[in-house]
DNA sequence: AGCCCAGTTGCAAACGTTTGCAAAGCTGGG
DNA sequence: CCCAGCTTTGCAAACGTTTGCAACTGGGCT
């Protein structure tokens, strides 16, 4: 009804223009030595004049497989934190640039639970060759699960030793020691924590976090937890209110960057002085961190090496071979925010 | 070699165990009117307890279509600014929810050009109904050329008056001049402009800056461009640099927040007070800019409804319609880089 | 009883590739 | 000159759906 054209060049079609059969096309195409050269250069040169691609539908119907892979999302806690999240469009530009460099494509996919069985769901649509989950969220029973049955994924996330699908991530609990083990050493006792522990990974930076004050000097403070969720709102919120309500503290850990300036930003309004009354320190590395005023002291991670390694395993398991999981180092990247000199802002130390 | 198991279940898999034909199992599941309810009922319920899904692969081939737009995001200028740019996050985060609420996939690639003809590659490869480009960067010409032939795309970009493609986007030049005339009204007379003109979109911005100081009053200076890249790291390089050149203004106009922000952190570590000595306004509205310190004056681009103005013209266009550009109207958020008195962070004045 | 029609179901083609196998063409040695 | 063996090409099946059409059923009508 609306546009009568199709002028779809298909393979049967460059067969003709060149008097061979459609095998003889699809062989030149692939690359095979079953075709005489001079065939095959005839045929691309048709098939380049022609403008001609394969239609990938075909291909992989008949190959059985897409060489898509799927990146999905749960957003289980708030609906705020998503994309925006400057940690997710990190590890999205990494894992786009490691996806694409293998020669596969890049399903993206929200899911916002309680959508249950997304995950079996996803796999028997077989839209995509396998699936890389950014954030348990609060779905590590689906995943427990889905671990069970032979679909390839992989996840980027916390360790919690009991679990049986391969899972890349940061080594949550000593980055947070490094992190508040920092703040004993540069002399500050009380340290409070910002962020949400009903939200696992969270809760293993919590951990780490507290482990490192039960070894801290005489003195240290007991551990004092703020809890605020991911979005800048709520975490300036929650910061304001717990300072408002006069509790003492000369440091703060952020559970994330985002947390850690939302929280900064509270404290000045505050009329307190950053590193001089209170000391910060987030986690995460983003860049936003190092343009803030005073920049940001972190633990960041290495999206970049994540990034690769969920592609790597990924595809190996997709290839049959068992992995196992992974957990990076955090690196202490200290700036003002902790009272560092004021370096050159790109600079890491 | 890797796995022995292929426990596909297909659609002639549940025939079998229904004891029917495909076709009618086909029917059924697409609640078609032709089958009997009861065999209907029957037939879902065998396939709800085998977890049947379609495969999607198939489907699109039989159908032609296959449910997925294209989100392309072709980086030009420098590597640096790519889907870490806060914009291109929130772009990306709205255009997810849109197109997933409209039942289809979505397809993300990054495009560096020069990669000739990739847009008539992914037409051709048909991996998706359509394409959505975001940023016309240096692409121009490519997009008018693609313009030509009848695939379905549209464009979130600047309007150029003579480009015969369908693009969603902010009225730049308006909403450029906005802010400029902003900061006129607030009584700054030497405003530079901080950004890269040689992008089109920028161009466009950098065009109201200069038409708004045309009609500035008297002792209005001349315009001012300070050359910078998109990137954090190279707009605080290049803000610094101009300072340093012992430059006298008073206020910036930023080509995008993230410029902006950087250019403050410049404007702070020279000993400058933001807004006394230099008034700023940014372009985007990313959250960021209202949990910056001082919080961060700007033209903000509604990004949702540009999301679902690209998702359903381009819906449109694949059903042949013919769809006209988009221009929306850009709306000024007044906040302390103006001297606005600090209210609540996350008002919008 | 014969006929028609509506309501169901089955049959088979089609979507555009890839690929195992058969067939044809060619070369050279016996 | 024939046939083995190699190279090159064609044939047709298969991937898992959807859908036009044919076929069957049963009921109501003349």
């Amino acid at each position: 009804m609306s546009s009568s054209s199709k002028p779809v060049t298909t393979m049967a079609h460059i067969a003709r223009l060149a008097g061979v059969h459609v095998s003889t096309v699809s062989r030149a195409l692939g690359d095979s030595p079953l075709v005489e050269k001079s065939m095959r250069d005839r045929i691309l040169k048709i098939a380049h004049q022609q403008g001609y691609v394969a239609n990938s539908t075909a291909r992989n119907l008949r190959a059985g497989r897409t060489q898509t892979l799927s990146v999905v999302i749960p957003l289980a806690h708030e609906r705020g934190q998503d994309l925006t999240d400057p940690f997710f469009a990190y590890m999205l530009s990494h894992l786009a640039d490691e996806i694409t460099q293998r020669g596969y494509g890049m399903h993206l996919q929200k899911v916002l639970p309680p959508m249950q069985g997304w995950m079996q769901r996803m796999v028997a649509e077989r839209r995509s060759d396998g699936i890389i989950v950014i954030g348990q969220s609060t779905e590590h029973d689906t995943l427990e699960q889905a671990a069970r049955t032979e679909m390839p994924f992989v996840v980027w996330g916390g360790h919690f030793g009991q679990q049986n699908y391969c899972v890349v991530g940061t080594d949550n609990v000593q980055a947070a020691r490094l992190a508040t083990e920092h703040l004993l050493k540069i002399g500050r006792r009380r340290i409070v924590f910002v962020g949400d522990p009903s939200i696992p990974e969270i809760k293993l930076r919590c951990d780490g976090y507290q482990q490192a004050l039960a070894q801290g000097p005489a003195g240290t403070a007991a551990a004092s937890i703020v809890k605020a969720h991911m979005t800048p709102e709520a975490a300036y919120e929650s910061m304001l209110a717990h300072i408002r309500k006069g509790k003492r503290f000369d440091a703060i850990f952020a559970a994330t960057d985002i947390i850690a300036i939302s929280a900064m930003r509270a404290v000045s309004a505050s009329g307190l002085k950053i590193p001089d009354d209170i000391a910060v320190v987030g986690f995460d590395g983003i860049d936003m961190g190092a343009h803030v005023h005073p920049t940001l002291t972190t633990v960041a991670q290495d999206l970049n090496r994540g990034a690769r390694l969920l592609v790597d395993l990924l595809l190996k398991r997709i290839a049959g071979e068992a992995v196992g999981s992974v957990a990076m180092a955090g690196e202490l990247v200290v700036r003002e925010s902790c009272g560092a000199v004021p370096l050159h802002p790109n600079r890491k130390n």
